[in-house]
DNA sequence: TAATTTTGGACTTTATATATCCACGATGTA
DNA sequence: TACATCGTGGATATATAAAGTCCAAAATTA
C-alpha cells in the first residue's frame, strides 16, 4: 500500500504545471529534466494524464502540455486512477481471473470495501491546490532549465490575436 | 493499493480461528485445506502472525495454531503489519535507498503523510470482531475437513486437569 | 525412540512496476 | 510543399517484489 513511483511523478508534473505563472504549455522534457523523471517513462505517465482529462496537451513547435482544470478542481483521486485505474482494495466478486472460493459469504469483502470508500472519500477531498499550496518554491539546484522560456499557450495567443 | 493475497490468507486464517468454538489448536494443515491456501507458504503467514504476537503456536502432536487474543482486540492494523510491515503510503525523507531528490520542500509527503494517518485511524478501528460477525457460516462445500477433530487446547487441558 | 508439527531459510517461479526504443501522426513555419 | 518539432502508440526489455516450493532442524508427545 504505498504510492508507486508512477504516481508519484504524475504529482510532481502536476504540481510542477500547476505552479506555472501563465499557462503555458510546457515541453515533456522540461518537466522530465526538472522533476528528474526518465523522459521516455514520463511520456506514458503524461499519455495517461491526458485521456483522464487532468492535461491538455499540444503538438508540434511550442508544443507541450498545460493543466486542462484549475489546481482546486483536481482531486488526488482522479491523478490516482488515471496513472493506476479504479482504486479498489480487493479483487474478488464475480471478477473473472478472480482466485477467491468465498466470494458468496465473506466477511473481509464488506469491510474492506468501507475502507475503500472512506479512503476514496479522503482522496477526493484533497486537491492539487492543496498539494501545491504545502510544496515550497523549487530549490534553486532544481530551477536551472527553461529559465528563457517564455512561450505561452496557443490559445492564449490566439485569444490575444482576436 | 490492492489487499495483497498474503494480508487476504492471514485474514481468513484468523476468522476461522476465531470462529473455532473452544480455543482449540488448529493444525496448519486443516487451515490450508479448508481456506485453499498453499500449505508450503501459509507457514510462512503463520510465523509472522505469531512473531506479531496475534496468534500461539504448540509444537508436536495435538499441537497447532490459536488465537492470542481475542478477537476483539485484534485490530486490521496489527494483521496488516504483521504480514506487510509498517504501514507507509511514500518512502522517501532521509530513508536510505530513497530515490526521491526533493525531500527538503515536497508538499507529498505532508499531504501522503495525513492521508496515511486517516487510514491508519481507521485500520484500528477495525477488530478481527467486527470482521468474524460480517462473515456468515461457513458454506457447506469448505466444511468437510476435521468434523472429528474433537481435541482441545493443551492449556486447557492443564488447566482442567487441576 | 519414533511420530508429529512448527520453524527457518534457501530457492524458484510468476507477476507487476519501471524503463527503453522506434516509427508514426499532428502541428507550426518558411 | 518541405522540414523541423513534439506528442502518440505500441512493442520490448529490465528490475523488483510477490507468491509459491522445498528440505532439514527444533520442539513436543507418547
Amino acid at each position: 500500500m504505498i504510492i508507486s513511483k508512477t504516481l508519484d511523478y504524475a504529482v510532481r508534473t502536476l504540481i510542477y504545471l500547476g505552479k506555472q505563472p501563465s499557462r503555458r504549455s510546457i515541453l515533456m522534457k522540461e518537466i522530465a529534466e526538472n522533476q528528474k523523471i526518465p523522459l521516455s517513462y514520463l511520456a506514458k505517465v503524461m499519455r495517461q494524464l491526458v485521456k483522464a482529462g487532468i492535461i491538455f496537451s499540444e503538438f508540434g513547435p511550442n508544443g507541450g502540455y498545460s493543466l486542462k482544470k484549475m489546481p482546486s478542481e483536481i482531486t488526488l483521486k482522479q491523478v490516482y486512477e488515471a496513472v493506476e485505474g479504479e482504486l479498489k482494495m480487493i479483487e474478488c466478486f464475480d471478477t473473472p481471473g478472480s482466485s477467491c472460493v468465498f466470494t458468496s459469504c465473506c466477511g473481509q469483502a464488506d469491510i474492506w470495501h468501507e475502507v475503500e470508500a472512506k479512503l476514496i472519500k479522503i482522496l477526493e477531498n484533497i486537491t492539487l491546490q492543496d498539494v501545491i499550496e504545502r510544496d515550497c518554491i523549487y530549490p534553486e539546484k532544481v530551477l536551472t532549465i527553461n529559465k528563457q522560456n517564455t512561450l505561452i499557450n496557443k490559445q492564449e495567443r490566439k485569444n490575444a490575436n482576436t
